[in-house]
DNA sequence: TAGAATTTGTAACAAATGTTACAAATCAGC
DNA sequence: GCTGATTTGTAACATTTGTTACAAATTCTA
């Protein structure tokens, strides 16, 4: 765990907080499709992305769903952050997109270290700024774009955060994500595939034009 | 000034922050419609709202618009606070919706002030957690409204901050705030008139039921 | 008060998105 | 292989939203 802490945050936290890091910090490790915070659910920690991809989704009371953004590693969930400090609950839903691991940091070191650490303080406030123009993306996108450039930009997207030019999903998963039916999805990839952006095969789709 | 500051903020910030504020701060009246920060703005400090309502608005590069929030007294710009913190540019427009007081803080002492004021910490996270879930209730006005719906919400949203019944505004600024055109808002607007909802009048909306 | 500018109403049509229904293709397990 | 479940393709149609065009109503200004 010190080891996989080193590679991504000595160069953004000094040696004491990834000490403390590494003493209180519970490491933990995520499956494919583990659901890692509901929706709801009240917050004793932070996680730290180490390793891998989360999906954050946003749920209205009716069950609709619509996809917020992505977590990479050097990544925290700012939202987990405000449940975590103010004991509130959480408005999301966090689920690994494929097998990644975290660092859990519990809620009672969060505001201790920003008195103590500036990289702490600018860690925190750059989360919440990365968060906050995330969500402008994802405004400008839903405000903006049609929904054949939201499903085009959306496989784009998962590539780069899946490191990955074919994609495992079904139409299915892709309109839950977008907020749309499936038909209206299988419609729009026949579209791209006869544009020849990408390649339609069962469960996979190839990205041919970034 | 220190008069208006006691009354929002003397239950949020201590005797020794609200003098430091005093000492620092820089008082400005907004008139109506005034632009207070511009999309690319590097700010050099960050407002405090002690009067008034504050329009935020996000534009892309095509220079379509839509609204994202409102602020009231006792809010800040918590995109303000990002790039005045990172020294980076502002993603948004600010217009005073109405006459509008603000008081100016100055980006030195935003950091210090972490350190050491408790109560100043808990403001900016704060401030941070309304805001992120702000774009959250944006965010799910687009993606799961329809028109309708969001235009009522706006209408009633906007009364609320105006502390007005009855609104001063023409259909093509609607339409600009809502990015859609003037018919489809006048379309709509006569659809709630008649079911009762609304009442219509040169330059000026009735909203009669809550 | 005449004429110009602004605001609103409305029709007719176009485009985008959503829905229902059903068939074909593919896969998983037996 | 056969069978049932899952996934995809597609047509036909409904609804929502956007566009163009123009007239009427109201306000502003000279």
């Amino acid at each position: 765990m010190r080891e996989k802490l080193e590679n991504y945050f000595s160069f953004v936290f000094e040696k004491e907080l990834l000490d403390e890091i590494e003493q209180v910090g519970v490491y933990k490790k995520l499956r494919e499709n583990e659901l890692l915070v509901d929706l709801g659910d009240k917050m004793k920690g932070v996680p730290l992305l180490l390793e891998g991809a989360i999906k954050i989704v946003r749920e209205d009371k009716k069950g609709e769903e619509i996809l917020l953004y992505f977590l990479e590693r050097g990544d925290t969930c700012a939202s987990s952050f405000a449940s975590a400090i103010s004991n509130g609950k959480c408005g999301i839903r966090a689920i690994a997109e494929k097998e990644s691991e975290i660092i859990f940091l519990p809620a009672a070191k969060l505001d201790e270290w920003l008195v103590k650490y500036k990289t702490w303080r600018n860690f925190v406030i750059d989360s919440y700024n990365i968060r906050l123009n995330e969500m402008m993306e994802t405004i400008d996108t839903l405000a903006f774009m049609r929904m054949d450039e939201r499903l085009y930009k959306y496989l784009k997207d998962k590539a780069q955060i899946m490191r990955e030019m074919s994609l495992n999903t079904t139409h299915q998963e892709i309109a839950y994500d977008l907020h749309t039916s499936r038909v209206v999805i299988s419609r729009l990839l026949k579209q791209l595939e006869n544009e020849g952006k990408i390649k339609l095969n069962r469960n996979r789709i190839e990205i041919l034009e970034f």
